[in-house]
DNA sequence: CCCTTGCAAAGATCAGATCATTTGCGGCAG
DNA sequence: CTGCCGCAAATGATCTGATCTTTGCAAGGG
């Protein structure tokens, strides 16, 4: 998902939100923007971008004679990528990725359903060679290969539906699928039954098939809860 | 939803988002600093400020020698409550509130389903409380408390998710509901059916019938989308 | 045409200063 | 003792001037 900015504006913000997302910076938490200039060795203004950049994320609050708070988290906007990004590089990213997964059962089976009454021609060639690929690569084993048609194939789906707020949780999609492939929480084989399902949406898609669409795309996030469930060996 | 800083920060902020949302300042477009310190008659940190913010939220990119370039709309994060508060402010309102609504068809019965599981006695008494509330105040045709116990009732919910990104969405969720209101697109009685899924969907919480949650859910979706397609004279 | 070099434009950062707001403390009065 | 008022200090908000860094563009040469 995203980076920050380079320069020394980027790694004071990049410090501080890590430290705030860690507790090191825990809620209630007093700073000085001259404590925080000093302790970075940066000047003022540099520590004042940063805490702009804090504030409009509802994580801090400055105030004249007290200095800057840290806000509870439930302030926090947690749809920031950059706050998404330091929780995942924190030791809560399982806490934050089974967020992002509960998340992504409500969203991407509408998103299918829209996708099914707005893709374009274009999309749906797209999604049904990925759900190809999907198929040559789950075979062959390729985990790797695998996972890039599956990104793309949702990246897709969510760009079908239309919506501009479906369509960057590609992000959050895209994290699920890697943390699943790169935490060795995904079989070494694909369940084909994965991958019918991603056909059987490319298919409602194109055929304009609402619901279709919507129950194969339910079907696909429950098995690849099952899927993690048994990798957990629950 | 969110309001912005106080100060020639917040109103600088405020005034360049609109411009951006309106198209006034449209994607490609290259502004200096200097011309943005001079034109709102402030200093140039405060311009600075301003840009830091926007470029943390997608919206624009500073580049030596060139200066500050507007970014695609794709770029932009549709997350960030200044920017749902500012699509929301400008003509594009219906647009937001249309890809609002369809992102609750999607996270809202998910948050109904979490809730039968984690919801706490409180939150049930809550919700049940509200539920009540909507009967008493939309037989008396009181439709803005009718909409305050509605917005307590959606509130305490996806509260009761225990999932932060859901809780969250409580903002969303009151916008769509007050857009409704005072718009002119809520009968001047409510559908006592929608009442009674309200009532459906709290007794299913607090006896921990995920599905049951989850299908009452929808259908108050549903009946709200098309309570509003009669009252659209569709 | 392509590559290299140099210059200037504009952001990034620093430093010093002043202004504005708010909080905390002390003193006074009831 | 408690509450209210006033003042001073703390700290953010803003301004101004300067320097540093990066990079885009233009010109020249091969």
């Amino acid at each position: 998902m995203t980076a920050s900015s380079p320069g020394l504006h980027g790694s004071v913000l990049d410090a501080l939100g890590m430290r705030l997302v860690t507790d090191d910076l825990a809620p209630g938490r007093v700073l000085t923007l001259e404590a925080i200039a000093r302790e970075y060795a940066v000047s003022r203004p540099v520590a004042r971008e940063a805490i702009r950049v804090l504030q409009s994320m509802g994580m801090v609050a400055s105030r004249r004679r007290v200095g800057v708070t840290v806000l509870p988290r439930s302030d926090w906007h947690v749809f920031d990528p950059l706050l998404i990004r330091w929780r995942l590089d924190s030791p809560e990213r399982s806490a934050q990725l089974l967020s992002l997964s509960e998340l992504r059962r409500g969203f991407e089976p509408v998103a299918a359903s829209l996708a099914a009454e707005r893709a374009t021609a274009e999309q749906c060639s797209v999604l049904a060679a990925a759900a190809s690929d999907m198929l040559v690569h789950g075979r062959a084993g390729d985990l790797e290969a695998y996972l890039d048609a599956d990104v793309v194939f949702h990246r897709t789906l969510l760009a079908a539906a239309g919506n501009e707020m479906l369509r960057s949780m590609a992000g959050v999609v895209a994290e699920i699928l890697a943390g699943r492939t790169h935490h060795g929480l995904m079989p070494s084989r694909p369940n084909p039954r994965a991958i019918e399902l991603h056909d059987a949406v490319a298919r409602a898609v194109r055929e304009g098939d609402c619901a279709a669409a919507e129950a194969a795309m339910r079907e696909i996030i429950d098995e690849a809860a099952s899927a993690m469930r048994v990798e957990l060996g629950e």
